[in-house]
DNA sequence: TATTTTTTTAAGGCTTTTTTAAGGTTGACA
DNA sequence: TGTCAACCTTAAAAAAGCCTTAAAAAAATA
């Protein structure tokens, strides 16, 4: 699933940047009409989101001429929250949807899906990880034929590792997303979510370790004899 | 099994939405074309009755605009008697039925039997799954020979317990997709009916559960001994 | 209208999840 | 080697979520 980001405010397309990755999104982005134009020509993407104040060439023009080009791929235009002609302009520009600045994560995720759930893509939520598979839609974690049912704070947190691979996450990450932005969890409640997930891991005799990296967080590591 | 009804003409609205529901059919009724394609794009509706003559958008715009979005949903256009090219319109511009006004109830049931039966929308009328067996079109569940008779709310969540099979499916997800895209049913109805369920089940003497995923929804599982 | 069936509501009990807390390990570093 | 901070694990308390049931309300049916 590939998308392009046409954002000039640098923080913004970072952020932007980094809430898709971390969905396992392959992310593009670049910083003026001119080139958001060029690359959505590309065909390539399945969705193009597109800041209507940038250089060049505006988030309308761009829209409108992807349209003329017969590139249907969709389009959520960002736009200032007080441009409320805006809307009108965009559904006629060929935006498919519009969203306003600043919004929150959740709402960019969620409107990502409904655009892209139109295209009959289904998400495939099997997950293979070392010698273990995570099935996301029923939670189960498995390794040969044998099996667990990971709870919903379990299969958050497992969810994170996967979505980062080699990378190691940190617990204060792992708090806001899975508790939540504003939640008053400790660490503690990460460690004792991490040593069940161990738990669960080492029932299924896998070998897979969740690796804790002092200050800075935990990684995913296959066992390497 | 969910319809959404276009038709500015209030009278013509209200006998629709009777219609209808006698057949126990969800129905959501729009009076212009922005409500329409706003709805439309949700993707709920199994069906789309579209009036063409209808403010803001016509029909055919409603239409285009939702294959171009990608929403297949299937939609039967209503069309006055005379105007014979609308026919032609209309079948290029995504409608996959039409029917001229007025119509007699029955034609008008009978088309949209037509078009969910393509679909392949409407379940097997005959499910097995782990022991026991579920006839949608006489709501009977049985075992070996014992059966019951599953009211339309039973059978409809066990249809989406079936459709499901191997996935959890949430509660939000039976609510709207049962009661219904607005309702104000709380979880505690999806609880109920589902208790319901496990009696029957238990009644027929059937070994399969439906097992309750704290957090996530339902599931259906045959007994593994 | 009376009767039956379906649907909603509410409450108390039960199970699982989540949090908390306390004591145990580990490894870096003086 | 001893100290300390960070992390681990576990038990048990607290909270949340779900189950079931009865009874009330609404709807369908006779």
């Amino acid at each position: 699933m590939q998308i392009l980001v046409v954002e000039d405010e640098k923080r913004l397309a970072q952020a932007l940047r980094q809430i898709l990755t971390e969905q396992k999104y392959m992310v593009d982005v670049v910083y003026d009409g001119n080139d958001g134009l060029d690359y959505a020509l590309s065909g390539i993407y399945d969705i193009i989101i597109l800041d209507i104040m940038i250089p060049y060439k505006d988030g309308f023009q761009v829209a409108y001429e992807l349209r003329r080009q017969k590139i249907d791929t969709p389009v959520l235009m960002l736009t200032a929250k007080d441009t409320i002609p805006d809307k009108v302009s965009g559904h006629n520009s060929g935006a498919d949807d519009y969203m306003t600045k600043p919004f929150a994560p959740e709402e960019l995720l969620a409107r990502i899906k409904a655009l892209t759930r139109r295209k009959g893509e289904v998400m495939m939520d099997e997950t293979d990880f070392g010698d273990f598979n995570f099935n996301a839609s029923t939670c189960e974690l498995s390794k040969d034929s044998k099996s667990v049912r990971l709870n919903f704070k379990e299969a958050e947190i497992l969810k994170l590792l996967l979505a980062n691979r080699d990378a190691i996450i940190s617990k204060e990450d792992i708090i806001t997303k899975v508790w939540g932005y504003d939640s008053d969890a400790g660490s503690n409640n990460v460690e004792a979510y991490i040593s069940f997930l161990r738990r669960k891991l080492h029932f299924i005799q896998s070998e897979t370790e969740i690796k804790a990296i002092k200050k800075m967080g935990y990684r995913l590591e296959q066992c390497h004899d």
